[in-house]
DNA sequence: AATTATTTGACTATTTTTGACCAATAATAT
DNA sequence: ATATTATTGGTCAAAAATAGTCAAATAATT
């Protein structure tokens, strides 16, 4: 209860939950001065506390300026999205099974037509013509797909 | 969170939108000077942050009498996105760069709010940890996205 | 004793800031 | 006119400021 990683776990929580929005910015060094350790460390309570298990979409940016952006997602109307989203987290997906999962995000209401037909294109191998593993980027960009429809800021950004 | 090159973007697009052509001249040494830096800060900010992906022009002259011209285009005096469209083919686009033209395209009516969310996301470098060239495969995304835009079945799909 | 979780640090990647040197244009001198 | 000098802006690469990865060393748990 009491390791360096539950401290700093416990931490970001209390202050994200302090948050209107539940987005907490933060620089990675800072907080790894706050609790004197080193800088990777804080990469470790991201992975194993802030994952897609625990609920939370991690993004960053590096350089000057730099910073780390944990986003709490919202949670309370799940309808089975969570089990996709594990489901996907780290897998290849094929273009058809890619396509599959789009339209049926679009089906139950979660994807709009619009947002379906740009998300198609871009999941087709045309566009993931990467020299890598484009079905495992595939994989990849359908769940962070995924994750941003559980962000409860997400729906809010309907149209002004 | 604001760096030297962020609150000189803000700056120079604050005074941009006051004017009523939307054209702003400059000389490049008074603005260096105003914000305690060297002139070549003001170029990395031109580069990053005013190119034609993000839907500006900029123009100079050299000796007596120089400037820096910024010009804001709008998409109608900009050929309908050809040149961006141009302008990401194949091209490397930072994380930065991306940004800007996704806010871009959100605020001339091309992208939803929740659209803008989901691709921000996406191109964000922690999502977008591929073993490849990262810049390449954001380039690849964002003219992906042009290029739905540019199709008509797309642009028609608005409403649902 | 074996396995799993945590801590640490060396090495990598990206973005911004800075400075030395280059190029163009205008003004002035010859 | 031509050459020279002053006045601008441009380029590019190094340094600084961030963050990420990975695996070895420790610590905790089974």
């Amino acid at each position: 209860m009491s390791t360096l990683a539950n401290q700093i776990e416990s931490y970001l929580k209390k202050v994200i939950s302090a948050q209107p929005d539940h987005i907490l910015e933060i620089r990675r060094g800072d907080l790894a001065e706050n609790f004197m350790c080193v800088p990777s460390q804080i990469n470790y309570v991201l992975e194993t506390r802030f994952g897609v298990t625990q609920g939370y979409l991690v993004e960053s940016k590096r350089g000057g300026g730099g910073f780390v952006r944990i986003i709490k997602l919202s949670t309370v109307q799940d309808n089975g999205l969570h089990k996709v989203v594990e489901a996907t987290n780290g897998r290849r997906i094929s273009q058809t099974a890619g396509e599959g999962l789009l339209n049926r995000l679009n089906e139950e209401g979660f994807l709009t037509n619009r947002e379906n037909l740009l998300l198609q294109s871009l999941i087709s191998s045309s566009v993931l013509k990467n020299d890598g593993d484009s079905e495992l980027l595939r994989g990849q960009i359908l769940h962070s797909v995924l994750l941003n429809i559980l962000r409860s800021d997400f729906e809010n950004s309907k149209e002004e």
